[in-house]
DNA sequence: AGGCATAATATTGAAGACAATAGTCCGGGG
DNA sequence: CCCCGGACTATTGTCTTCAATATTATGCCT
C-alpha cells in the first residue's frame, strides 16, 4: 500500500504522519479558522459571478457584510491572490481577475497536461483495488446518468478525476492540479462540465487502459478526453463574449 | 503572436530587503509593499538554511526581528504556506515545511513535466529571433564555463529555460513552473545547479531541436536533460540526510 | 466653458491592544 | 515513583486605532 494516500482533500501533505488515529471526522474544526471561511465565501461568490470580474472588492464593506474584521479579509485576500482569483494591487486592493480569452485557453493546456500525466502515473502504479474503485465510481455516474442527475454527475466526474489523480501518487501534481481544475470551474461555468454519455465511455476506456497498466494509451485517452471537454466548453461559451 | 511575452526573463531576484525601500526602477516602486519584502526575506533564509524544516516561527519573534509590526509577518505567512514554504496549524502558527524525500521527488517529476512540456510549445511557436536569443544565451553560459564564473553559469542556466518557457508563451505554465523552480532550488541546494559541461552540450541540442521545429524532440531532450539533472542532485545529496 | 490645481474624503497599510487558546510547569494524589 | 489536575505563561487570532495614499469634488484661472 502506498504511503500518503487518501489524503487529498486537505492541504499540502506533512501534515499526516499519525499512524492510527485519523478516522475521526474533522479536518479542520479545530477553532474554525476565520481567514479560511471568508476565503470560502469569497471563492464561492466569485464563481457564481456574484462578484463580477474587474469589480473593486472594499476591505471595509466585505467585513461588514460578512460581519468580521477587516483583518481576516485581509488574509483572505493574500490566498485569494496566490491562487489568481483576484489582482491585488498596492494601495488600490482588491480586483476580481479579469480572465482572457488566451489566459483561459493557457489554463486549459495546463490542465490537460497534469491529466494526462496523472493518467500515465495512475496506469503505471494502479491495483487492483484501485480499478475496482475505478468501476465503482464510473458505475455511479453512469447510474446518474441514467436519470439525468446533474449534481451527481458532476460529483461523479470530479470524484473519478480526483481518484485517477490520487492513484499517481504525486502530491504536487495533486495540489497544483487541483489548483488549476477550480479555476478551470469558473472561467468555463460548470454547466458542461458532464458532456453527456460519449464522456462516460471515455471514462471506461480511460479505465481498461490504466487497468492494462498502458501508460501511453492512457495518458493519450485522457489527453484527447480532457481536450474534447476544453472544444465543447470553449465552442459553447466563448463566443458569447 | 505573442502579446505578454518579455515578461521576467531573469533570476528571480529578491535584493530589496533592507530598511530602506527607495527602488527607483522596479516592478513594484509603487508604495514598496511591506510584505513583499518580509516574504522576500523569509524565502531567503529558508533557502539558505537558516531557518531550518520543522522549525517554529513565531510572529512576534520575527516581526521585532524584522522591525515590523506582526500583520505584515502574517500576511507573509499567508503567501509564504500557499507557496509550499511553511505549513499553518492553526492555533498554532508557522512551521517550516519538513520536505519528504517522496515529495521531492515528486517535486522533480512535476518539474520534469512541466519543462518538456514548455520545450514543445518552443519548438511550436519559436521565432528566429528566438532561436537567435537562445544561442546568444547559450553562449554566455558557454563562456561563464570557461572562466568557471559558477554565478554566471547559473544565472545563464536559469536564464535559458526561463526564455525557452517564455517562447511557451503559457502564462499559467510559467507561473506554475517558477513556483516548482523555486522549491526545487530549496530541496536540492543549489551547488549542483550547474553541472559541467555536459549541461551546456544539452542545451545545444535543445536549442537545435527547438530551431527545427521537432516539439517531441525537443521535449525529450529537456526531459532527459532535466531528469539528469535530477539524478545528479539527487545522488548528491539525497543520502546525506 | 474647459482645464488644472488644491482640498476634502474614503480606503488601504501598518501598528498596537485585547481576548482566547495551546503549551508548560508545578504540585498533589495514587 | 509515576500519573493526573490545575494554574501560569506564551502565542495566536481578532479587533480597534492611527497614519499614508489614491480618488473625487470643488473652485480658480485661462
Amino acid at each position: 500500500m502506498r504511503d500518503g494516500r487518501k489524503s487529498s482533500a486537505g492541504v499540502t501533505a506533512a501534515a499526516d504522519k499519525s499512524a492510527g488515529i485519523r478516522a475521526v471526522r474533522g479536518p479542520v474544526a479545530r477553532p474554525a479558522p476565520l481567514r479560511q471561511a471568508v476565503f470560502d465565501a469569497l471563492v464561492e461568490l466569485i464563481i457564481s459571478r456574484s462578484l463580477k470580474p474587474g469589480e473593486h472588492l472594499g476591505e471595509g464593506e466585505l467585513a461588514e457584510m460578512l460581519g468580521v474584521s477587516r483583518q481576516p479579509v485581509r488574509e483572505a485576500f493574500q490566498q485569494l491572490h496566490s491562487e489568481g482569483w483576484v489582482d491585488l494591487r498596492p494601495g488600490q486592493g482588491a480586483f476580481v481577475h479579469s480572465p482572457t480569452e488566451k489566459e483561459a485557453d493557457d489554463l486549459l493546456a495546463v490542465r490537460t497536461l497534469l491529466e494526462a500525466e496523472s493518467a500515465r502515473r495512475a496506469a503505471a502504479q494502479r491495483t487492483d483495488e484501485d480499478i475496482a474503485h475505478l468501476w465503482q465510481l464510473w458505475d455511479t455516474g453512469k447510474k446518474a446518468l441514467a436519470v439525468q442527475d446533474l449534481e451527481q454527475m458532476v460529483g461523479a466526474n470530479a470524484a473519478l478525476h480526483a481518484y485517477v489523480m490520487d492513484i499517481g501518487d504525486n502530491t504536487v501534481l495533486t495540489e497544483l492540479s487541483r489548483l488549476v481544475d477550480r479555476r478551470v470551474r469558473w472561467y468555463f461555468t460548470p454547466v458542461a462540465a458532464s458532456r453527456g454519455s460519449s464522456s462516460w465511455d471515455e471514462h471506461a476506456e480511460l479505465i481498461r487502459a490504466i487497468a492494462d497498466g498502458d501508460q501511453d494509451r492512457a495518458a493519450s485517452i485522457m489527453r484527447d478526453h480532457t481536450e474534447r471537454t476544453r472544444r465543447v466548453t470553449h465552442d459553447a461559451q466563448g463566443p458569447e463574449e
